[in-house]
DNA sequence: ATATAAGCGAGACGGTACGTCACGTCTTTGT
DNA sequence: ACAAAGACGTGACGTACCGTCTCGCTTATAT
């Protein structure tokens, strides 16, 4: 049944697109009735947020044996992982996200916090090699890395296919700037966390 | 009149955010009928389109002297575009123009390319300077700088007011990547060009 | 529910009359969605067709034993009907039936039609008891018996108590144009049947 | 001016029927702006009104020597008048007239009236030839030449051709229920005069 | 002869109602 | 007992038309 119905989203998103995503068309193509959607989703939002975000895996990467190595590893998956669903799709979605409280704190500790262990956990590896003096501040990392991806897709709707390549020089000037400790431990004050 | 709707549109968005957006609200606000704001705009999208993403200056920053300080005052114009505007706002506003093929081509030829065009410019003058041997993919280098901005504030969700010293350290590391050649003329195939 | 909507239509026929009708209005006092009234009628012309044509009983009156008998009976249920909603709401009602192809039909049919068969049913007996030699043409007749009752009420804007007293006047009227054979058996040729 | 005004009104509602009838589009094809229409006609009623009823002649008919001549020479003249626009106009323009106080008093004043008196010259005739011993109602006469003929035409939707057959039928009828005696001198209250 | 006012075409405007659509809730019906 | 079917209230959308209005332009008259 959930299954039928995570078909029947990614199904009328492939057909009509995210604008013409319906609950009725999913219901209609699951085969299920609209009772049983919200018997398991509050909210079109929700049913989207959880068909379209469950199955983005987010596992650190092998150590590589080198900084250069781990951010070129995370970077493709981040990069594979934003080129799954259509521009649109992303963008759509994100919009809904942040426009409920409640989707915009499960995204942002189901994959914002998560993904930025993983840097997280690269960095320390790096520390631990002495390839680095000190850890910055990972969400720094996580923005020059998840940045000129999403936008590359999303804002400047540019060719999928190149994602692999961009990943990949993302990743070393990332290398490059930790490298050169141009990263600060901090950018940020915290006051935007109680949010 | 197109003042008041401007306004109004503005007020609405600030009072009951981009999703409590209403064409009636707005009308109510400027005290204007329905009729009025649609013989201007063809559709509540293309009201907010025109409304947010009018003033937009994108004018190529003063010449510097140098690749550094260019890249340096054109990131922190982006930065200061990119954080007018709530992050709802912004993330809401791009879904509803990929949704729509009309805005779509208007945001692509409206902001895009003039921002791509400021790039070029600036790129051009690194190579008069001999800065630079030869020119990168502007594309490129605007995912570069546009990409970790926009992610900060949008994807995520991080406090508008560091945006500065993040555009700081964006242009700073563009430039040892333009300078070192390690962006590549050209990334990406003129496939999707036509679309 | 369909009761609650009829309810409300003469409701607010009675408070702001046939040109104050509004399908808003109509929702709000039957407590009811405007959505509900669309998914049974497929316009206001068509709620308001079936609220107030609904329950015109069209029957034949009971044999008297006389065609004069029949016609007066017969004469007065059409005048009583006629006097049923307002000069003005029939008028009104008539030009909306006019406009639509579709209810112009189903008028034909429901109404002029049966009230038709029942004339001939008038007529037959009339024939079977030796009243008359031949049947008269029935169109000629419903336009003698209503005519002068539909006429007195809508355009002379007449006093509806006495359409009684104009149907007596009408029936014998009529019975005597019957009795003498000064109806053809036909007026009119057959060409606007297609119609 | 007035006159491609009227013209365009006719005009449209050749083409559009009264339904489509718009105050735009009489402008447009009159060449004409909205505020000159509207300097002349205080609203889209009177405007109809005024082109629509400006020009029925209503002036006794020669006197025939007989009252069934008179009759028939009155009925044929209503005939005439009530063939010209099409029943969907007909039962519109009724139906707008009555939903206009002030239209509903020029209506009756300017036609029922008229025709009223001219039924009353017509029976003043036949009177002083003594075809009648006593002046009966003018009103029903008119209710009874009137109504057959309208209602063929509105309410039936018969075949306008017709009608002139028609209004001889009705004239003898009418003819023959008066020289009976048939047609009391008053059916009813002065009550509804007051409205 | 020119100024001045009146009428005009063009068309924007406020308002009101229409008919449509989708969301999320609910009742009914059948298995 | 649960699910499919589908009606319902809500509320926004975009459209159409009415009657009002402002803006220039023309034209006819009066000084």
């Amino acid at each position: 049944m959930d299954v039928s119905i995570a078909a029947a989203v990614r199904e009328v998103i492939a057909a009509h697109g995210y604008g013409g995503l319906t609950v009725d068309a999913v219901a209609l193509s699951a085969g299920v009735s609209k009772a049983t959607i919200y018997r398991r989703y509050s909210s079109k939002q929700e049913m989207t947020f959880a068909v379209l975000l469950h199955d983005l895996e987010e596992v650190p990467p092998a150590d590589t044996g080198s900084l250069h190595g781990d951010l070129t590893a995370l970077a493709r998956q981040i990069a594979a992982q934003v080129s799954g669903p259509g521009g649109d799709t992303l963008s759509s979605l994100l919009a809904d996200i942040r426009a409920d409280p409640n989707l915009r704190a499960r995204f942002e500790q189901t994959f914002i916090a998560v993904e930025r262990g993983i840097i997280t956990t690269v960095l320390d590896r790096a520390l631990a090699r002495g390839e680095l003096a000190a850890r910055p501040d990972p969400v720094l990392v996580q923005a020059l890395l998840l940045g000129p991806l999403y936008t590359w897709l999303v804002v400047l709707d540019e060719d999928p296919t190149h994602t692999t390549d961009l990943a990949d020089l993302v990743a070393t000037m990332a290398t490059t700037a930790l490298a050169a400790g141009a990263l600060p431990a901090t950018i940020r004050s915290r006051s935007n966390r109680s949010r």
